[in-house]
DNA sequence: TCTAAATGCTATGCACGCAA
DNA sequence: TTGCGTGCATAGCATTTAGA
């Protein structure tokens, strides 16, 4: 169970990753994924479009409790380095590799936010990730009665968002085949340090709603 | 030593994607 | 459309381990 939970935290999310870097085979990663999965340790996300969830082959393995997994990835690999005292040492490895770990963090809370005001965009039947083999939206919504799609993106970066990330996002909707071409569209962008004057211009004119952090500063609508 | 639980293996089946 | 490879889930059984 150690090593499964270890090579998830070292991001082999898929089964067979996980089945290759812990050496235990396949029928057994999948019965102790089952039951860390029982346990609300961990959990398979699939991509939103997904018509029959239990059958895709497109599921991801990843933490559902933050705290373990902040442990998994920091704290195990530097036992040794903490039980000789190189707590320093230590501390600066691991504010190096925060940034990347506090994207995905970033990412569920951005998909909470979305989730606790979605009168500002439509009620989700499903809202979480879509993703390919080489690529992949941040946060997807949908109703298919309504016949609604929000497509997000989520950047925990220093510099502020720009045009690009937006025509990126615009152009991997396309590859996301819900829908059809009376779907009412809504986009949505997180970004930790703002947006560039261009896209705050552009959003105004194409109705995109903008957060900043976890506050919205534009609404799309 | 016995028993139950945990662990690990092989075999098998199903669904999906892709190429012919 | 069909056949094949891949990825995943499950069943059933054997072995190991821990606790009484």
């Amino acid at each position: 169970y150690f090593s499964l939970l270890q090579s998830i935290a070292l991001g082999k999310r898929r089964l067979g990753e996980i089945v290759k870097a812990t050496g235990i085979s396949q029928p057994v990663a999948n019965k102790y994924s089952g039951v860390l999965s029982d346990l609300d340790i961990i959990e398979r996300e699939i991509p939103v479009t997904e018509e029959k969830p239990l059958k895709s082959k497109k599921g991801l393995y990843r933490f559902k409790d933050e705290f373990i997994q902040f442990w998994f990835k920091f704290v195990f690999p530097r036992r040794g380095q903490l039980e000789m005292g190189q707590t320093d040492k230590a501390l600066e490895e691991i504010k190096a590799e925060l940034p990347v770990y506090l994207s995905f963090i970033y990412e569920k809370i951005a998909a909470q936010i979305i989730r606790q005001r979605a009168d500002l965009f439509f009620e989700f039947e499903k809202l979480g990730r879509w993703w390919d083999k080489n690529q992949e939206i941040d946060l997807v919504g949908l109703n298919r009665k309504q016949n609604s799609l929000l497509l997000g993106e989520v950047k925990w970066s220093r510099n502020p968002v720009g045009v690009g990330i937006f025509n990126e996002l615009k152009r991997k909707a396309q590859l996301v085949s819900w829908g059809d071409s009376k779907t009412r569209v809504y986009y949505v962008l997180f970004s930790r340090s703002g947006f560039t004057p261009e896209m705050i211009k552009l959003a105004r004119y194409e109705k995109i709603s903008l957060y900043k952090g976890d506050r919205i500063c534009l609404e799309g609508r």
